[in-house]
DNA sequence: TACGGGATCTGT
DNA sequence: CAGATCCCGTAA
């Protein structure tokens, strides 16, 4: 059992479409001024560009997203519908507006201090803005960097966790794309589905979103 | 300055 | 499927 490796800016300098599936599996930390600790398994993620019409930034920078197009490795926090928050972590170059939205984790096991709510255990963080409420994510932590110290950062997959994934690439025999339900693909011998993003009224048709097929936190639409 | 819609979630 | 609830982008 190795220490855990942060995820470095650098490895966020990427476009989202590319660092969204990479960060499944991938440890969202958050860090409270008292010391104390949560660690999630991102398990949905979806990506968000410079010339796509769902994202933030597509129109104009603004106060609000100026921070998507600044460098990668840094929080993107937004209010949505006056009551939840959803958390994103900004990629690509300098300039380039674009961001990875993290909607759901899986959290194992679950600090005492997190709100349960009353439903399913695995559920507390399923959802953009559940797991912002259950991680105390607000506007506060947006535009702050994701690094150790901080009260948001990120890991690599453990070895345990990428072996999982490299494990499910192996079992299956070789299978081209095969369909799912509602035009969601997934390779039959991948962990990962990818499929169109959630919510959104432009941009629908954009398989941008990514998810752990079978986790149970997952949104289901 | 005013207005209305939104990358959500819950309960009916 | 409606409602909660508030920020921000857009138009005036």
């Amino acid at each position: 059992m190795t220490h855990p490796q942060p995820i470095q800016a650098s490895w966020l300098s990427r476009c989202s479409t590319a660092v969204a599936p990479e960060l499944l599996g991938c440890t969202l930390v958050r860090c409270f001024p008292d010391g104390r600790v949560v660690r999630g398994q991102i398990v949905e993620t979806e990506a968000y560009t410079a010339d796509d019409p769902a994202c933030h930034a597509y129109r104009r920078r603004s106060l609000r997203n100026a921070v998507m197009f600044g460098p990668a490795g840094w929080a993107y926090v937004y209010l949505i519908y006056g009551m939840y928050h959803c958390l994103n972590v900004v990629t690509d170059l300098d300039g380039v507006a674009s961001a990875v939205l993290i909607r759901a984790l899986t959290l194992d096991p679950i600090p005492s201090w997190v709100d349960l709510g009353k439903g399913k255990p695995e559920r507390v963080a399923a959802g953009p803005g559940k797991l912002c409420r259950a991680l105390q994510i607000n506007l506060s932590l947006s535009e702050t960097r994701f690094a150790p110290g901080q009260p948001l950062w990120l890991e690599h997959r453990s070895l345990e966790v990428q072996h999982q994934f490299e494990q499910a690439e192996r079992s299956e025999p070789q299978h081209g794309l095969e369909s799912t339900t509602a035009g969601a693909t997934s390779a039959t011998n991948s962990l990962i589905v990818q499929t169109t993003r959630i919510g959104i009224t432009q941009g629908v048709d954009l398989p941008w979103r990514w998810y752990v097929g079978g986790c149970k936190a997952v949104s289901k639409r």
